[in-house]
DNA sequence: GATGAATGAGCCTTCATTCAT
DNA sequence: GATGAATGAAGGCTCATTCAT
């Protein structure tokens, strides 16, 4: 028993390759080697490189998603609720160097990968914010959030995360947490 | 006269064509065709195409920084300094997609490029930030800042404001100062 | 079984379109083709269009120094056995004009080959050289040969092989051998 | 006045390159830059590379059979006449390694360049040798020289001087001439 | 199912040659 | 005539993919 999981071990190992260099420069060779099987078992699991690609981002957004829907639809004030979100997505991306950088990579390109995948990354981007998205709504309902532009707000809120994730590398968990919720809820101008 | 400068045509198509596609899926063929060259003529100013690659993405960022420079340095309040900056910057971007989406590709990548390339490429996104962060660090002394880390704050402002075009799109430049300004500055939390 | 050596097939290949046409004028597609194989066989075999090229020389100079050793180590009169070496020399080129070219090629030259492939060439050249000198100095201890420099008669020695083989075109292994060593032993000065 | 000679320029710089690497390392540009002219100039004295590198091997060939038409055709003894023309051949080489590597490259060579140049080839080989060959048939009738294949035996003359011009390297002009002609004279067989 | 040797389409790069100055 | 920037045909090499074992 404990029979291993071979499409599990291929897809860590492409995530680590895939985060670290560029598409061109990771070999199938190399993701072979690593993950410690033979190449063309590769194509046992996946259709081709590209197909692995997706398969490896669309991983890490599903583990994060599942994460933020666990962490949300909790009865709980809002401010709350948005950190213990913002609190997931920095613990997940810290346990999950790879995936942060790969998800990072793909936003904002236009072409790449066949427009199936192109149109399911949308979808699953949709979904990640949407969960965001909720929260600051339900809390501006509740008169707690000011927002203009929820989806602006929303994706501008998960980037702080990404940025202060690039830039606060010593920082502690909770210290980027805290971070990006007093910029997000408070701004940095100086109160009176 | 106004003898073409071939150099420049190639770094522009080169941009337009890096910023749209993976690096693996622009072919020099397809440079050279779109800026109506010979093939061989990119390698007279370039020595392969990871340097062209650089070129094109140091290029932005020395524009870019050009334009902060410009902007900045001047006699006024903190605030609206700031806003000239971010001004600065949307503006810029929205005037070169491309650039846009080559620097956010590899802000965050670890490996990749001849370690040269890694290295200048820290050095001016430094340059860039020092412009903004000093702006930053004039306004806490003023009193009208309340900045914790001024690094990370910084990075977020820029970060935010890649962030808001990428999810704005169809936003008016001054739409988009607007909505970075009003979240960097005071946040989202409703005020009494 | 019997399974096809995709190695030798290319070597044997190699050997015959490098000894026919310049370097530069022997194509990877070529020698692919012709040994049937695809193309990027013959990179899991060698490293690049060069070390094909050196494996292909020194697999005829290890071949010929093979059948020198084989005929030497005998004990016999120094005459003879000089002679059992001249009809191996004469006998493998005449069965291999392709290394025999090849080898040919290379002697002389200064550069070419990194300066590994360089390094094995003399010493591959010092040990069959070895071989013939051997007999020259074993004769001259016998009072059978007047030799004063034995390198230099040594050399010589072998390059008249070279020189009967190229300009002696339809003769006899036989005949040539004979020239060769009538010249060599007596050299042609009328004797009284 | 004094105008320098492009076309000889490049010829000697082509013949120092072409026989210290193989006809693919030498590059136009290096020989233009080398010689100290445009590239461009190189192609108003020559049709083409391979042009090029004939004109220097044919160069070479002439300016050696100069040398051997001057010194022969003497009325003196036919060894003193066939040392004068080794002396001849050893001296000219000395002076102009580039054209003795070159030389012995082609030689043997089934392909490459022209058949038209091929052809020319062959042709000034036949007068070089035909000027050795006319000394050693004058010494046969006259019964100083013993020669079975005089057209071989010329050749296998002409080969030793170039082998031991490669093997004795430290060897004055002189010794060489002296070891040729005692091997070619009388042989290595121990004299009673 | 797993494997990796074999494959060849595809692309970067080189460099002989041209031609506008 | 001399030049060298520009050119693109040509070819070495890579690496994703296949398939016999």
């Amino acid at each position: 028993m404990a029979k291993i999981d071979r499409r599990k071990l291929i897809l860590e190992e492409a995530a680590r390759l895939f985060s670290a260099k560029r598409f061109d420069e990771v070999l199938m060779d190399d993701i072979a080697h690593q993950a410690g099987v033979g190449k063309g078992t590769i194509y046992t699991y996946f259709a081709d490189k590209e197909e692995l690609y997706f398969a490896v981002v669309f991983e890490g957004i599903r583990r994060l998603n599942e994460q933020l829907q666990r962490k949300a639809n909790r009865q709980q004030n809002p401010e709350d609720e948005l950190r213990r979100m913002v609190h997931a997505i920095v613990s997940f991306f810290s346990q999950n160097r790879f995936f942060f950088r790969l998800m990072s990579h793909e936003d904002g390109k236009s072409e790449g990968g066949r427009g199936e995948n192109r149109k399911r990354w949308r979808e699953e981007r949709r979904i990640q914010l949407a969960a965001i998205e909720t929260v600051l709504q339900n809390g501006t309902e509740e008169g707690v959030f000011s927002v203009e532009h929820p989806k602006v707000e929303t994706a501008v809120l998960r980037d702080m995360v990404r940025s202060v994730m690039i830039h606060a590398k010593g920082m502690s968990v909770e210290a980027m947490v805290d971070t990006v919720m007093r910029i997000f809820l408070q701004g940095v101008r100086k109160k009176p």
